[in-house]
DNA sequence: CCTCGAATGGAGAACGTTCTACACGACTCC
DNA sequence: GGAGTCGTGTAGAACGTTCTCCATTCGAGG
């Protein structure tokens, strides 16, 4: 009956008819897309026309068996962290005028699908990756950067075979112990993602965070008073370490979290225990998110720059995509520190 | 010097070399992967085994030449809304122990953006695609999805090329409104998204509120009070709106705002104003996003299921694209009233 | 004129899959 | 014992590009 059952029967216009059209070679119509050496200008003017007449759009899949495929693939874990959507703008920005489409895989925390979906890019045949603190085994992620030109966010680890970007997140941590310190509080405590040095990655961001928090305490002469609590970067995991921290015995009277998100998980857990954000409780956050600013919560945050990131994790790839540069290399951000309402002096016991 | 100068050339294991390792024809191996007919158990192990032994993995750029890519592509506008993230936990929750990738094209507000990535997804060789509220014209739409199956979210255009899911945003404003009125409100404003038909999709979801809006009003006979406000679905257009409206002459009791982000802006309006909420004035946001139950905002608000959504999204695109299913179809969720303490009863004048 | 080199265009072999068509043997059925 | 059928396996042609050679033309230099 249907005469048209399946609906992929629909015939694409591939290079060869854009050949005919022009009365050219497949060969010549590749070279000018390529914008290759070796074609005189009437035939770049013949070919361009017939591709702009049949509508033309290259096969990405045929493309991916021989050269590139103009597609670059970023991973993260999940789509909610608010900071990952500033990164993703500062890359699609980067590459907005370019030929390259930016896809993205959202794998989720677990290790294992963020490996899944890593390969997954890979055999897509994509020509360069973008990671954000994955979870992945490094030497997992080494091995795919040997063969896919790769930078990797957060981790501060290096490598001679990806190139890194990264935020001196100990530098960032130093700033916020110095305000709260100054503002008079004693008793902080920071709530950072559990930070296994799992994976074999030495220094994850939640590791070099907790260094340079405890550093600045030791600075201040307050190592002993210092406290760390881990939990998941979430809103859940954020209310859970705040429950926990703000009902113990020993009460900090600040908090320094190492996600907004997380932040506002202990937000609603002081809520929950009747306590006011800053009169009983100091609160900062971590990557200034937009949420931060958001009219009811004012939180004081660390603003890493995430557009910045994005951009300069973007042009390096490109950069390596196209073989301009064969060595690695890193790029450090300068974290600064943005104080709103949800830090204000301690109240008095 | 550098002996290996290209990253690139550190070779695959191809299915050839499987078949070789296994002693057998490459078809039988593509066989076995496709578990298709006519394969005798002893062969099935034979290639399991030489496929585990080599770390064998599929070339998708390969595949996408002649059959599959396994690949499931989700275009949004943006990552920052919250109801998205939502709907893609549903969609990869489904997929998640499918041989399917999701991977996700992040594309802007544009549409031409948008445009470029649908297609950049379809020159991929997507084997699927999911849409959520696309800003495309239709046409393209319907063109795209004539080649490749497709589940748009959100439009309540139906069409017999593609599937459908969508909320019935029509009975959402009626729940708020029934809400409203019965706390005693009579003057409520609904702020959407400009909601232009353009592209001409006919009822893109802005439009089925406000229509769901207006009769639910005009049910409870007070069609000449109702008021709707134009502005984007973000925090700053949910400013604008909150100033016009609340500083303008016939000021509203009660605002129901399309979206929590457009909420939140609101929210900040009023404290602008020096109005309370829900004291002064009663908000109502739209998705149930996490920030509606975030503690200091406490919104009342209409929860869509983004979940279900997804789940749904995707067991219909699946259907579609393994050809179990070749007509179209459109899942419709019912939407329920999540009441915080942003509404309460209006203060008399 | 002849030769050489540069500039331009084309032939055709990959690339790693899928899938149609067919070959072959072993059964079953009259 | 011949004809059909079934089950299992393989050969080999696509698929739409890229890219390495190779052929041709044209001009300049001798």
């Amino acid at each position: 009956m249907a005469a048209d059952s399946s609906p992929r029967d629909t015939k694409r216009v591939t290079i060869t008819d854009v050949a005919r059209h022009a009365g050219v070679s497949t060969a010549a119509v590749s070279k000018v897309m390529r914008n290759a050496y070796g074609v005189s200008p009437g035939m770049q003017e013949r070919v361009r026309a017939a591709m702009a007449e049949l509508e033309y759009r290259p096969h990405a899949a045929a493309r991916g068996m021989r050269g590139r495929t103009y597609t670059i693939g970023v991973l993260l874990d999940n789509v909610r962290n608010a900071f990952f959507a500033d990164v993703l703008d500062g890359i699609r920005e980067e590459l907005s005028d370019s030929e390259y489409t930016v896809l993205i895989g959202a794998a989720g925390f677990g290790a294992d699908e963020q490996s899944r979906t890593i390969r997954a890019m890979v055999d897509r045949q994509m020509d360069g990756l973008v990671l954000i603190a994955p979870g992945t085994p490094r030497s997992e992620v080494l091995s795919m950067a040997a063969t896919t030109p790769t930078v990797v966010i957060g981790h501060h680890d290096s490598s001679d075979v990806h190139d890194s970007v990264i935020d001196a997140d100990d530098v960032g941590a130093g700033l916020v112990v110095d305000h709260l310190v100054e503002l008079g509080h004693r008793d902080i405590a920071l709530v950072s993602a559990p930070g296994s040095r799992s994976g074999r990655w030495q220094r994850p961001p939640e590791i070099a965070l907790a260094d340079g928090f405890l550093q600045a305490m030791d600075r201040h002469g307050l190592a002993d008073r210092a406290r760390v609590h881990h939990s998941a970067y979430s809103d859940d995991g954020g209310h859970a370490a705040g429950l926990a921290l703000l009902s113990g015995a020993q009460r900090p009277t600040a908090i320094l979290a190492g996600a907004d998100v997380a932040a506002l998980g202990i937000y609603r857990a002081a809520a929950d225990l009747g306590l006011s954000i800053p009169g009983d409780i100091s609160l900062v956050g971590y990557n200034n998110t937009a949420i931060a600013s958001l009219a009811p919560v004012q939180l004081t945050s660390v603003d890493q720059a995430g557009h910045t990131m994005g951009l300069a994790a973007a042009r390096m790839l490109i950069e390596r995509v196209e073989g301009r540069r064969d060595r690695a290399m890193r790029t450090t951000m300068t974290p600064r520190l943005v104080v709103r309402r949800s830090t204000a002096t301690p109240s008095l016991p």
